[in-house]
DNA sequence: CAAAATCAAACGAACGTTTGAACAACAGGA
DNA sequence: TCCTGTTGTTCAAACGTTCGTTTGATTTTG
C-alpha cells in the first residue's frame, strides 16, 4: 500500500458514510472495512474516530471559504449574488455530501460545530451582507429592505432547493439538467418578485 | 403515577432529547433518567427506542398536516402563500423542535422518514403547488414562473431563517419580536422582488 | 386475587480504543 | 553484500465500557 493510502482511503470512504449516518451512526469497523483498512488505523491516524470525522469536515468546509472571493471582485452587485448562487449549485453537484454535514451539524451539532462549521457560515453570510450593503450604496435595491433578511432569503431559497431533495425527487425533477433554469428563477425572483407589473 | 404519566413522561423528554441528538445520539439510560422512570419502560410502552422515536415523530410532524387546508379557504392567493408562511412561522415558534426532527430526518434518515416524515413533506408541497395553480388561473403572477421553483423559493426563505440560527444567532436578531418584519420582508422580497422599480 | 405497571438486575452484543507482535523500508558500519 | 538497529505501518486480539433489551420479582391497581 502506497505512502499515504491508508489515511486517504479513510477519509474517502469516510465521507459518504459520515455523510449519510451521522457521526454517531457508523462505527469504527464499517468505516475500517469499507477502507480495507485495519480498525486500529482510525486511531493510528486520527486520533479516533472523531478525529476522523473532524477531518473530513475540515476538507469539506475548506470549499466553502472560497464564497469571501466573490464579494472583493469588480463587477455589478447582482452579479456578484448571482455568482453566489451558481457558486452554491457547482459546490453541491462537485460534492453532493456538503450539504449533508452543513444541516446535520446545523441540527445535531458535534464539537466541529464551533470550531468548523459555525466559522465557515459567517464568512459566507458576512460576505452576503456586503455584498448587500454595496448594493445599497449604488442605490440598485428599492427601499425598506432589511440586510439580514434580504441575504438570508437568496441563501434559503438555494440551499433549501437541495436540502428537500431526498423528500421530493419523485416528485420535482431535480437533475443537473434543470440547474440552469433553477439559477435563472431564483435571481428573478430575488429581483423582481412574482407579482405582475 | 398516575395512569399515562410514565409514558407521556418518556415522550416529553424525548421530544428536547432525539431533537438536539439525533436518534443514535441518545441512549435509553438517559432518556429514562430524564423522565424519572425505569430505563424499561421505554421497551414496554414503545417497543424499544425507535418505538419512542416514532411516537415523537408521529406526533411532531401531525402538526405539519393542517398546512393542507390553507389551500381549501376562499382568499386570495397571495393570502394563502402569506398563511403558510405565518403559520409555519409560529408553528416552530410553538414548538422550536420540529425544524431539528425535519432536517435531521432530511439528512440523516431513519426508518422513519419514509414512513413519517416524506409524506407529511408532500401534503405541503402539494398544497403549496396547487395554491400556485390556483393563483395561475387567476393571473395575479408574471409569465415564465416555474411552479416548482416558485413554491420551494418560498419556503425556503421561510424555513432557512430558522434552519441557520444556531450559527448566526450572534450575528442577527433571531428574536420573536422580529417575526412580523421578517414575514412582511419574505412576503415583499417574493412578491416584488428586491430590485427598484 | 388477577392484571397491569414498575423495578433492580443481568443479558449478550456492539462500541471505541489500546496493545504488543509482525512486517516493511532503509539507514550506516563492517 | 551482508548484517543490524531504527523507524514507521499494519495487524489480530483483547480491553473495558456502554449499548438496547429482557427477565423475574415486586408493587400498585381495580
Amino acid at each position: 500500500m502506497a505512502d499515504n493510502d491508508c489515511r486517504a482511503n479513510l477519509i474517502a470512504v469516510a465521507i459518504p458514510l459520515f455523510a449519510a449516518k451521522g457521526l454517531n451512526g457508523v462505527s469504527v469497523r464499517e468505516l475500517a472495512s469499507a477502507a480495507g483498512v485495519n480498525l486500529s488505523m482510525i486511531s493510528y491516524y486520527f486520533g479516533g474516530k472523531e478525529g476522523l470525522y473532524s477531518a473530513v469536515l475540515s476538507e469539506q468546509f475548506a470549499i466553502l471559504e472560497k464564497i469571501g472571493e466573490i464579494e472583493q471582485m469588480e463587477i455589478d452587485t447582482l452579479q456578484k449574488f448571482e455568482l453566489y448562487v451558481r457558486a452554491t449549485v457547482s459546490r453541491y453537484r462537485k460534492n453532493p455530501y456538503l450539504l449533508r454535514f452543513y444541516t446535520s451539524e446545523l441540527t445535531n451539532p458535534t464539537p466541529c460545530f464551533e470550531t468548523i462549521v459555525k466559522p465557515a457560515i459567517k464568512v459566507v453570510v458576512r460576505a452576503l451582507l456586503e455584498t448587500f450593503s454595496d448594493g445599497l450604496t449604488h442605490k440598485r435595491f428599492r427601499d425598506g429592505l432589511d440586510p439580514t433578511d434580504t441575504v438570508l432569503a437568496l441563501a434559503g431559497m438555494i440551499n433549501f432547493y437541495f436540502l428537500l431533495e431526498p423528500a421530493t425527487a419523485e416528485l420535482f425533477d431535480h437533475s443537473q439538467e434543470r440547474d440552469e433554469k433553477l439559477i435563472c428563477h431564483i435571481m428573478d425572483i430575488f429581483k423582481q418578485g412574482v407579482l405582475k407589473s
